[in-house]
DNA sequence: GTCTATATAATGATAGAC
DNA sequence: GTCTATCATTATATAGAC
């Protein structure tokens, strides 16, 4: 138990860190001041950094998934479920507009770093595109359900970028009223 | 004119290189191959690696400034100009698609980095937002110019991020065709 | 203005004692 | 499992010759 239990208290510091400081910024030595360790022995748990990264990606990856799936769960409709993907932006607002959207920016960091996780990383995303498609099917629009998985998905990227770039945490509201009203003309008439 | 020339040479590599490689994973190593000077001989031009980067922002902030000052005098209509500023997805589509937006990217950046820079490169932001506000103001929406311009850099923003994660140029053009749908209800029925 | 050599600090990673 | 060295590398930055 120690074992697990230490590595997946490593896992999740490391994971806030490389939220809220950047994947490659976050050294060593910040992840073991957290987690209280030495850094020696941050290598009796992993190989690397990188496989550190691999961890990470893995639990947002099942954290993720979890999530969809508990929206499934408490939505009656797609409509609810499409509109508990949307009320993350609310929820996670003062995250947010400190440090932009964790899919995001870790799947851009890693785009520039040229780094062999940015694939894994983009899983994230897929995982958000496919679980959307499939709700926009439901809504009886199978034709047009990726383009509007993929335009919801930009959509909050976008307002996750701008509310952090202008530190503004009124407009996410707005954005957010904004989907809401664009998604109604997909709802409108569905069970 | 040497020297100028050279820091000039010095400020367009550490451009380019901050846009695909990101500000902090760019060394001195990087932007002297480029320019073919040494690495101690950088410290000749600039004090530090962030006076490079405040190079870099200021001449980023005026291509744009000159960039938006085109775009008026090339416009006919604040329609036409709105248009100009959405039309620079298609124009930097392979770009984009590799590397982000020059401006989100190193926004959020730097945000991590808790940069002291960081309100300087928003100010890049900032620089669209108004000549996008005065646009949709001209358009006859002075009460919602502000939003409007925010609401059309958003957009922007997550379809730059989506079109990197996925490696997606026609997702580019998608959204551009729906941007410019958006931005009809606007403008029909003004000059 | 440009170079080489070097100082200094931090990083990812290893070896071996306990 | 955790620790204390320690290594090798890289980075920013400086000093001084040319």
């Amino acid at each position: 138990m120690s074992n697990v239990s230490k590595r997946d208290e490593i896992i999740e510091a490391a994971d806030q860190l490389f939220y809220q400081q950047g994947f490659e910024h976050t050294s060593f030595a910040h992840i073991a001041e957290q987690v209280k360790i030495s850094r020696g022995n941050f290598y009796y748990h992993f190989k690397s950094k990188d496989e550190i990264l691999a961890a990470v990606i893995n639990l947002r990856l099942a954290n993720t998934q979890s999530m969809l799936e508990q929206w499934v769960n408490e939505g009656e409709t797609p409509g609810d479920r499409i509109r508990s993907f949307i009320n993350i932006l609310i929820m996670n607002r003062a995250k947010i507009k400190r440090f932009g959207c964790p899919v995001g920016t870790l799947t851009m960091e890693l785009s520039k770093l040229n780094h062999a996780a940015q694939e894994d990383a983009s899983k994230l995303f897929s995982l958000f595109r496919v679980w959307l498609k499939g709700q926009f099917k439901q809504l009886g629009h199978p034709k047009e359900a990726d383009d509007l998985a993929m335009h919801l998905l930009a959509r909050s990227q976008g307002i996750a970028t701008l509310a952090s770039a202008f530190n503004d945490e009124k407009f996410i509201k707005l954005e957010v009223k904004n989907l809401n009203l664009w998604l109604q003309q997909y709802t409108a008439g569905a069970t």
